[in-house]
DNA sequence: GAATAGTGTGAAAAAGTTTTCAATTGTAAA
DNA sequence: TTTACAATTGAAAACTTTTTCACACTATTC
């Protein structure tokens, strides 16, 4: 039976064990290949024998490489976030990685310290989620001298990784099949606060708009429950929209509560579109059309590109951009 | 200007700049009142000056400990998860603790793996959240040598630490306050998965539904979307509870859709109190009542007690339950 | 039978810290 | 002055691996 106790079984003691010199275990661990297939039987049966398992830290110093990733996020607690982390944590234990978790809360006094922090720890990559992306950050990326890839951002510079859905195109297009059933007062609900990603969104529903001659028009509202639902309800009660795109699930389910409580009948007066599909589209009713952000698939994408990063494996193009959809539900007529 | 790039400079670069040796370096780092003032800030000038991080690996090799501690959940895509995630994360920040996250998809062997290798990264601490906690956890849980803090879950045994609310009272009050409303048809909706947590809801409402005389009404359904709103329609076609305790906030919205599906007016016709009061009781229309379950808060006192637990600091009470309450919407009367 | 080319293995160095122990210096009391 | 003791410092060991280098074999070739 192996010994289930974590003693401090080191490689000395396997070595003495097995009769073989430390170096030979070692060998067996990394390269086994290299070592005769008799004494690689002697050594991992004394491995199992005595429960011995390699101190990682120790190992980490010797071979200065850590297998491990740092995962930067501003706060894991949006839908989107923890989602993304599964598909992260997933890849990285298929490619033994150990992921140290670090959230920024959005303070750029933190996202600094975490970034020196994380170089001490000697990790070996960095995934980096940030909504709110800015000059500086990007500095940081690129001065960073271990690979770094931008998690549902994309990023107009080819010398950085980064993985994402092309916002511009999914707000284009959904804005363009609203126009196509030939609704015109078309309104896009944006947040106040400068979230980067929106920048695109907004880009590509103006882009629609103008292009079909109509005139587009914007608000602005809070991610937060006790702001944009008041808002919604004044809003709506002043302003008649045909439709409507909205930039986040949970602002579009305040939306539709207002839209509710005001009287306004969706989607017959009014048909939403919302963006990330999460489970609140789902339980929302009428339930919502959502354009589908894959995030589960970038967090994964985006750890298997790391991987590829840290082992020097040439990567054709460094800006993933993976495919969306529209998932059509009840907040939209047929 | 420190050296922002991630050069490596080390403790022997510092002691030379400063002209002292790597032991008084080492010593400014950990126990800076045991060096001369004067000594001190020569060598903190040239920390600063060469931009020196000291190597976390090294540090862990030689000190025998890691600051590091394992987080081990299920799934971080669950809001509560993620919630208490936070909680974790901000205090082990505070304590200067790094937090690696482990994901066990809730598979047995991935779980047994992880408890391996967070055994190999040498981490100083565990902080465990399970749901389906069994009996082979608990021992897992007892033979680490390293300490574990158990967290949304109550064990009855003093010798786990473990943080939680009081599942079986906060149920056993839910109850009572409908059944003091008059009210005697009081169904629980349960989990059909043998969820460890739910046991302890369930022994509550039965304690109180037979401390009125009352039979009590388990039903049990799916944590998923596509097969409990389905349940829903079919139950209440065919079922006309008075009230309805559900054990999470996700199941009860669908109860809530499914009654309105099928022309039960809420709370009229039927009072709900649900588990858990996240976003989605704010969210759902009616807006739910909800026992609330300080998530953020379990994740963050799990934290604290674990970093005394690694201190050997003495400690009262290895269990610690925190109050809840119960957050009054429209899903009940008055 | 000698030269050649691998294989397989061990000794020792290296990774960058902390920690122990001993040596030195400084300071206050005798 | 000594003496005694505390404060400050440095040398060296320790932590547990990986990796380099050299050596001893074995097998192959001429």
């Amino acid at each position: 039976m192996v010994d289930i106790k974590n003693t401090k079984v080191t490689i000395y003691d396997v070595a003495s064990e097995a009769d073989v010199s430390l170096a030979t275990v070692s060998r067996v661990l990394n390269y086994p290949e290299k070592v005769k297939p008799a004494t690689r039987e002697r050594v991992l049966e004394a491995i199992r024998k005595l429960g011995y398992r390699p101190n990682a830290i120790a190992r980490g110093l010797a071979s200065r490489k850590s297998t491990t990733v740092a995962l930067i996020v501003p706060d894991v607690s949006r839908a989107s976030v923890a989602e993304m982390i599964n598909g992260v944590v997933d890849i990285a234990r298929k490619y033994d990685y150990t992921v140290i978790l670090k959230v920024t809360n959005s303070e750029p006094d933190v996202e600094e310290d975490i970034w020196q922090e994380v170089f001490a720890a000697q990790v070996d990559g960095i995934i980096y989620l940030n909504d709110e992306l800015q000059e500086h950050n990007i500095k940081q990326i690129k001065s960073s001298d271990v690979p770094v890839v931008l998690c549902n951002v994309g990023v107009d510079d080819p010398t950085i990784a980064c993985v994402s859905i092309d916002f511009e195109k999914a707000f284009y297009e959904a804005t363009q099949s609203l126009i196509n059933k030939g609704l015109k007062d078309i309104l896009l609900v944006s947040t106040r606060s400068a979230y980067y990603v929106n920048s695109f969104k907004e880009r590509g529903y103006i882009n629609a708009m103008k292009e079909a001659n109509l005139e587009p028009n914007i608000v602005r509202t809070s991610g937060r429950l006790v702001v944009n639902y008041p808002f919604f309800i004044d809003y709506l009660k002043n302003h008649k929209p045909e439709a409507a795109l909205v930039v986040r699930d949970s602002i579009a389910v305040s939306m539709i509560n207002a839209a509710s409580e005001v009287g306004i009948k969706i989607p017959d007066e009014l048909e939403i579109i919302s963006f990330q599909n999460t489970k609140y589209a789902k339980m929302s009713r009428p339930t919502l059309s959502s354009i589908d952000n894959p995030i589960y698939d970038i967090g994964a994408v985006s750890m298997r590109l790391l991987t590829k990063l840290m082992n020097n494996e040439p990567i054709e193009n460094l800006n993933v951009v993976l495919p969306h959809n529209i998932i059509w539900r009840n907040s939209t007529k047929n």
